[in-house]
RNA sequence: GGGCGCAUAGCUCAGCUGGGAGAGCACCUGCCUUACAAGCAGGGGGUCAUAGGUUCGAUCCCUGUUGCGCCCACCA
């Protein structure tokens, strides 16, 4: 025993905190072994950006996972937690050009193999960042499992995979209209793009005729884009064009001749309804282009910048460009008007720089094939989602998706398995690189320059991470995954593509449960962003409040699938409770006995609060445990926060204080029993949420040697169910609130005691009260007597009246008659109103036949209680008006 | 243009399959009662957005409306 580490009266988290996550990995608690004996239960984390920092979002997202892998394990699951990290290509790469830049490089002029030892320096420099952060939240994940997006394992997988989808047909090389980004310089996938509402111009332009009598006028929200327009289409049945179909008109400012061509696609209702057509540069329009064999233009740059084909704008900047366009454009007296027009412009999710759609050749996976079974296995409910509305989420996009752009003009990341034969241009795509041309024997061989969207070797996460493509015991065991947690955010990138890729290449779901999450949102319900600076840090929160503090506040009251708001009082409000259950539990440990025995006690002599209090957790331990099987953690922590602290202090410690007190009693070591049992159940329960207090006291009040963490989950227990003695402890707990209730009334301070009178003439309550008559000495700060009727009370009492019992309180001073009434008149008017509403019901002929009995006899035994205290307070007016 | 979420006490939010409205914080009153003043006891405060419907009975289920937020979609 060692009670005496336990001195302060407040936590500190600091001193716990650290040194038992410590011990905990020391001990290899956070391994989990492949054991026949029980069952695998798995989940992979969300791999964090390897150069990224903890923010709020991962801390709520890996305190959900903590919980729930740390609650299965004290199940008895072999619980696997798998972390890592992700290359995050992109943003990887932007910090590194940034930092070449700084030093004045170039990673073009670096050249690629001395870039990449760049970047993997500065994965090593902040790579271990987040992990540690990971640590600091107090995350039992399994570290000799770790893995990263770019090891070898990993990077073998994708390598696999993406020879796989392409002999199989399902990867392609095409030309085709891609989301571009000209400030990272690479192309995006479409679930890269984020579209944002703005206020834009819309220009008419008119295109003549050759001869100058006529012409058409077409309206765009781009016009630099008509240097490469290389048609102008109508609708076939536009009336207005008919003559035009088939003809050409000149394209402004580069005097070239353009078709004017007729297509469903255009819709005559919008502008002019003549639309310029631009194939490369333009989604629609590319499709509008094939369809009528046009040239493709392109005039925009990987830069931004105006391309050699964009004549005397060659150079300029786009917007520049844009801008000069309109100018001259003007000046021609070519440009009829110009209107306000709102517009959806998409931008990159990463640098949101203003994506331009360009004509370009990429790697795409052809998605239809790949959608079929991913949707399947959710209508067939073999993946299900946590709140079960994202799963129409999942189906709108899956069942709309289009194919999948994984090329990434990037050299951080996975390079793509293709070699181009520089003598006869044959492609081939191999998981080693081939020495010749198998076509040509030509030794003259390139692989393609392009790294793979970062998404695509997360997509194989929930395998790759278990060993796939070999076929390790851990993959055997541990796959399929048991959940998956993340945030609502995510399920594009991420979530639909695991699922596809699981079905594609394991034949079988990688999770059974996708369990979503909201954002962290600041107390004024706004989106944490770098821009605003309204991020806040976790792990400065974690130095102040506490890592426990943090994840119950994450956790309590929130449900899945919503947002939740970050606040100074919440977080304050749980570190109280983090104090509460430290100081109670320095109490327990303070009345415990050193070197006691815990089989020492004799359940004959458990009194009605042991048996109550024991009876509540044994409830505690069901619900809890079955709230947390529906994944509604918000719920289990709130019922835990006021069972330890309404139940378990304010009232079970409060009543047993006496018997611990008095060394002589009885019943002391049932007490002490009790305490410890109760205790250490709730921190059992409370251990997921909160691992590092709970571990601190529990090991204090069990075992110096033990773990809370390796500890059994507790489980319901028939033998303690008192439902009598649950009951009577209401009654004896009502009884005090009343006799609170008037002491504070009457302004009575604690240090005064009073006399009480509870008058029933119950036999049964009049015992119950008799036998309990000591909690109210502490409880009430009275001295109760109990009477049969009220016969020779004193008349100056103030009294009060709840079901079965009447209250008075005799006063020394005289009370006031005239308050008294009043008091008593509320309490009559509060009567009348239950009165009513159920004499309602129950002269409700339908009520009677319809509702079901157990509600009708409810109703009617509330009638004869509300009858019943009515009559009393009836009574004791009268008496008072007599007087 | 579709789809979804939210609307409950001054603030932030719970409220499980419909049966007498809850918590935390804030506020008011009284207490340093030997675990805890980061505490204890008591209290005030809500026509559960709105209009209908179903039902013996609706904060909860259905429909419409309003407000806020989010997602998806190629109208230049």
């Amino acid at each position: 025993m060692s009670e005496q580490r336990l001195i302060s009266k407040t936590y500190e988290p600091d001193k716990v905190e650290e040194k038992t996550y410590r011990e905990w990995m020391g001990k290899g608690y956070f391994r989990a072994e492949i054991d026949k004996d029980k069952e695998p239960y798995t989940i992979v984390m969300p791999p964090p950006n390897v150069t990224g920092q903890l923010h709020m979002g991962h801390a709520l997202d890996n305190t959900l996972q903590d919980i729930l892998i740390r609650w299965r394990r004290m199940q008895g699951y072999s619980a696997l937690w798998l972390p890592g990290t992700d290359h995050a290509g992109i943003s990887t790469e932007a910090k590194v050009v940034e930092k070449l830049r700084q030093e004045g490089l170039t990673k073009e002029a670096l050249g690629r193999e001395k870039y990449l030892e760049r970047a993997w320096e500065w994965k090593k420099q902040y790579g271990g960042r987040i992990v540690e952060q990971l640590k600091k939240l107090g995350c039992s994940c399994d570290w000799s499992r770790e893995r990263f997006t770019l090891d070898e394992g990993l990077s073998s997988a994708v390598t696999e995979v993406f020879v796989k989808l392409y002999k199989k047909g399902l990867i392609y090389k095409g030309e085709r209209i891609i989301n571009w980004c000209p400030k990272c310089r690479t192309s995006i996938s479409d679930a890269e793009v984020e579209y944002e509402e703005k206020s834009g111009s819309l220009w008419y332009i008119k295109y003549p005729t050759p001869d100058g009598t006529d012409g058409i006028v077409v309206a765009t929200t781009r016009p630099e884009t008509m240097l490469g327009d290389t048609a102008v289409a109508v609708h076939p049945e536009d009336e207005r064009y008919k003559q035009l179909i088939g003809r050409t008109v000149v394209l402004p400012l580069m005097n070239r001749e353009i078709p004017v061509i007729a297509d469903q696609y255009v819709d005559k209702e919008f502008g002019t309804g003549a639309v310029k057509i631009t194939p490369a540069h333009d989604p629609n329009d590319f499709e509008v282009g094939l369809r009528h064999n046009l040239e493709q233009i392109k005039v925009i740059d990987d830069a931004g910048i105006m391309s050699k084909n964009a004549g005397r704008y060659e150079g300029m900047e786009r917007y520049q460009a844009r801008k000069a366009i309109v100018e001259d454009l003007t000046k021609l007296g070519l440009l009829e008007k110009t209107e306000e027009h709102k517009h959806n412009v998409g931008g990159c999710y990463r640098c949101n720089t203003v994506i331009e759609p360009s004509l370009s050749e990429q790697w795409f996976v052809k998605m239809k094939p790949l959608a079929e079974p991913a949707i399947r296995v959710v209508k067939e409910g073999k993946i299900k989602f946590v709140p079960d509305r994202f799963s129409k989420i999942y189906f709108n996009w899956m069942e709309n998706i289009q194919d999948w752009c994984i090329s990434r003009q990037l050299w951080w990341g996975h390079r793509i398995p293709a070699y181009y034969c520089l003598d006869c241009g044959y492609i081939m795509v191999e998981k080693e690189p081939p020495s010749s041309c198998e076509k040509c024997g030509s030794k003259n061989i390139k692989q393609d320059e392009d790294t793979l969207d970062t998404w695509f070797s997360s997509a194989l996460w929930p395998f790759s991470t278990l060993g796939w493509p070999e076929k390790t015991q851990d993959l055997e065991y541990f796959y399929p995954t048991s959940v998956l947690v993340t945030a609502y955010d995510i399920i594009f990138f991420w979530v639909a593509r695991m699922i596809f890729s699981g079905m594609e290449h394991m034949a079988e779901e990688p999770f059974k449960y996708v369990f979503i999450h909201g954002i962290v949102r600041d107390a004024q319900g706004r989106k944490m962003s770098k821009s605003l600076g309204n991020g806040i840090d976790p792990i400065e929160v974690i130095d102040k409040y506490g890592t426990d503090a943090l994840r119950f506040s994450l956790t309590i009251g929130n449900t899945p699938g919503n947002d939740i708001r970050f606040s100074t009082e919440k977080i304050e409000s749980v570190r109280n409770f983090a104090n509460k259950i430290w100081n109670a539990s320095r109490f327990v440990l303070m009345n415990l006995e050193q070197g006691r025995d815990d089989a020492s006690h004799a359940p004959l002599r458990f009194t009605l609060a042991d048996k109550w209090i024991l009876s509540r957790v044994n409830q505690l331990v069901q619900e809890v445990t079955d709230n947390m099987e529906k994944f509604e953690f918000g719920i289990a922590a709130q019922k835990l926060y006021e069972f330890f602290w309404d139940e378990f202090c304010d009232w079970y410690i409060e009543m047993v204080k006496p018997r611990l007190y008095d060394i002589n009693n009885p019943s002391r070591p049932e007490a002490q029993y009790v305490l410890t049992k109760v205790l250490s159940t709730a921190l059992k329960l409370l251990h997921p949420y909160m691992p590092f207090i709970t571990e601190e006291i529990y090991r204090n009040l069990v075992d110096e040697d033990t773990s809370i963490m390796v500890s059994e989950w507790p489980g319901f227990d028939r033998s303690l169910r008192y439902e009598a003695d649950q009951e009577d402890m209401a009654l004896i707990m009502e009884t005090i609130k009343s006799i609170r209730n008037i002491r504070a009334e009457m302004n009575v301070p604690a240090s005064r005691k009073s006399k009480v009178f509870l008058v029933t003439g119950d036999t049964g309550i009049r015992e119950l009260l008799d036998r309990e008559k000591t909690y109210f000495e502490r409880l009430a700060w009275s001295e109760i007597e109990i009477r049969q009727n009220r016969h020779g009370i004193s008349k100056n009492v103030v009294s009060a009246v709840i079901p079965g019992v009447e209250i008075f309180i005799p006063f020394e001073e005289l009370v006031d008659v005239s308050k008294e009434i009043e008091r008593l008149g509320r309490e009559k008017a509060d009567l009348e109103k239950e009165l009513h509403r159920v004499n309602g019901l129950l002269s409700n002929e339908k009520f009677m036949q319809k509702a079901p009995k157990k509600v009708v006899d409810e109703e009617k035994e509330k009638k004869v209680r509300y009858t019943e205290m009515m009559e009393k307070v009836v009574e004791r007016l009268e008496s008072l008006k007599n007087n």
